[in-house]
DNA sequence: GTTGACTCTGTGGTGCACCCCGCAGTTTAA
DNA sequence: TTAAACTGCGGGGTGCACCACAGAGTCAAC
């Protein structure tokens, strides 16, 4: 069982984010102690939290995050994933139709002179 | 000379947009009424106007259209625009890296199994 | 048992680009 | 003249994903 401040070392993610984690039910600690309220994470979290991080990493958000962990055995996981795939192609989309969008004003610019 | 409504319509940008675009200096109205305070506008705000719209459907920023903006005669105009075709296209570049990534990560999680 | 490092809760702030609301004064058309 | 439509201002709220901080309690090592 690890304290939050060891727990936050080795996943990368900070205290603050985990308690904003466990905050809004993304990530509970495996235990907390009804004395003092501290929360102890453990191996299963560890695991857990990696699997956020890369998912942070892919532009998951949050609402989506809770989304893939509410899903116990991770069944839709790959789907969920692909999704966001998509998403991101879309995205790419979008961005490449604002390149075509200012080369023709700049273009109309240039034709102007 | 145009009230805030007229403009409003014929520029596509909101009266709260045409506020907030005057409050950080971005588009000032032609000219203020001293007594009663309405903003007018005139032709050449109406092509200003246009320029932002069009900046913003790039993608600039307020501070980026605030850059244009202070720059009068549209000197740099130009190379602010292709910064901002570099910047798109790095954002492209971050998407398709991710993409990868979740290729990778998908690609992992098959071989497992 | 003391010191220093740790933890908790709760609250407030961040940045962006507006949107919405209410109240009061103003203009305009009938 | 009066009512509808307009304008102003100031202040608050939005959503995201945290971060910062204060103040109080707790733990570990010596």
């Amino acid at each position: 069982m690890y304290k939050i401040s060891e727990f936050s070392e080795i996943t990368g993610l900070s205290k603050e984010t985990l308690r904003y984690y466990a905050e809004v039910g993304l990530l509970e600690p495996a235990y907390i102690n009804p004395d003092n309220h501290y929360r102890y994470y453990d191996d299963g979290s560890y695991f857990l939290a990696l699997l956020l991080g890369k998912l942070r990493g892919f532009g998951f958000t949050i609402q989506e995050m809770i989304a893939v962990m509410g899903d116990e055995s991770f069944t839709h996981l790959e789907d969920l994933i692909l999704e966001k795939r998509a998403n991101i192609q879309n995205q790419i989309q979008d961005l490449q139709e604002r390149l075509s969008e200012i080369d023709a004003f700049l273009q109309s610019g240039r034709e102007e002179e």
